[in-house]
DNA sequence: ATTATCTATAGATCTATAGATAATGC
DNA sequence: ATTATCTATAGATCTATAGATAATGC
């Protein structure tokens, strides 16, 4: 039953991944010890080994998913040079991000919910919002800084409010109906002032 | 024990808005029916005489939370005249808004939480967003319909999302530098063309 | 010998129901 | 007699732990 010490890491790192993924999908709440650990092919039992308690990996998790969102977020804006803003507003206002939460935007996914979450878990997704806020505003037509970063701000705002309505808009037309009113409102600002 | 049928139907009012304000707090799932009965003044056991599961409980408390919202809105924007927008923006997106989640918007409270429930309660958010988006159109300057009405859907997106990384992002700083920053990209709308 | 994982379970909590109780409303 | 509410509990689920197992790494 035991593993090496490099396959026990990979473990490790594999119930981060997939507890990213069933949390952005199902909720904080909405998903067991149990459940996580047998995505991850392990037993139930193997949980506590690796980590203190079920916010402890809900705090690990959050970090996680929001540090490779950032990263993802950044390589897209590099390889789309002038035309960042407008590919990162049409990939993240896409029906695609919309119906795979699992693989999306954390913020948008567990935003409210980690709110209501014990410090750790509070403090990964605030230090995730002002990460991906610098990404974005990177993307802006030059400005003044703190111009730039409440810009940033602000669309960042945008987007992830979108994305949650969207979703809570369920399958209907009003859904797509949302997403295309952001990216009206939001593909202008490319080149504004 | 048993009360008269007014005092049974005020109960089951109360139970209502007891369980609006608890799911905005804690969510769906951070709340069971011995808490909701609990705050209500009732006993556990009496609330399946009300209602046949807690899923149909949630999908009443949203209607019934999204349509007090609504209507809050609508008082304001009929009593703020030509300021309704300015005024709603500066309501909605305060600190005193987001230290109160249980008084506050559902979307922005629950949201999220709403695209994963049953059909009752999505159905319930896609048509809150409907309502809510109507009233925000009438607070806008005149313009084509359509194009009002995407106008009011991009300014609820990002109304909702901000309200959500506020609340995310704590009591640091950083949660009033958001509010701040939705302010300040959308109170210039209250004359735009 | 150490330790990563597994089996099994304790203890708490949650939804839902069954049956008793007691006051209303015919 | 009807019925709104209460008491009590069944059955499921969830977090966390204890102790056993077996393979690694000294």
């Amino acid at each position: 039953m035991r593993v090496t010490k490099e396959q026990a890491a990979r473990n490790r790192d594999r119930i981060v991944e997939v507890a990213g993924e069933l949390f952005r999908r199902h909720g904080f709440d909405g998903i067991g010890i149990a459940d996580v650990m047998k995505a991850a092919g392990l037993t139930h039992g193997g949980f506590y080994g690796h980590f203190a308690s079920k916010e402890d990996l809900a705090a690990q998790a959050s970090a996680a998913a929001l540090e490779a969102g950032r990263a993802r977020w950044q390589r897209l804006g590099e390889k789309a040079g002038d035309g960042a803003f407008s590919a990162f507003v049409e990939r993240y206002l896409s029906p695609i991000h919309r119906d795979a939460p699992e693989r999306g935007c954390v913020l948008a996914a567990l935003g409210a919910e980690s709110a209501r979450q014990p410090g750790p878990v509070r403090d990964a997704a605030a230090s995730g919002i002002d990460r991906l806020a610098d990404v974005v505003a990177g993307m802006l037509p030059a400005a003044a800084p703190a111009e730039r970063r409440r810009h940033a701000l602000a669309v960042l705002a945008q987007m992830v409010g979108a994305m949650v309505l969207a979703r809570a808009a369920g399958d209907s037309e009003l859904s797509d109906e949302i997403l295309a009113a952001a990216r009206a409102a939001l593909e202008p600002q490319a080149d504004r002032a």
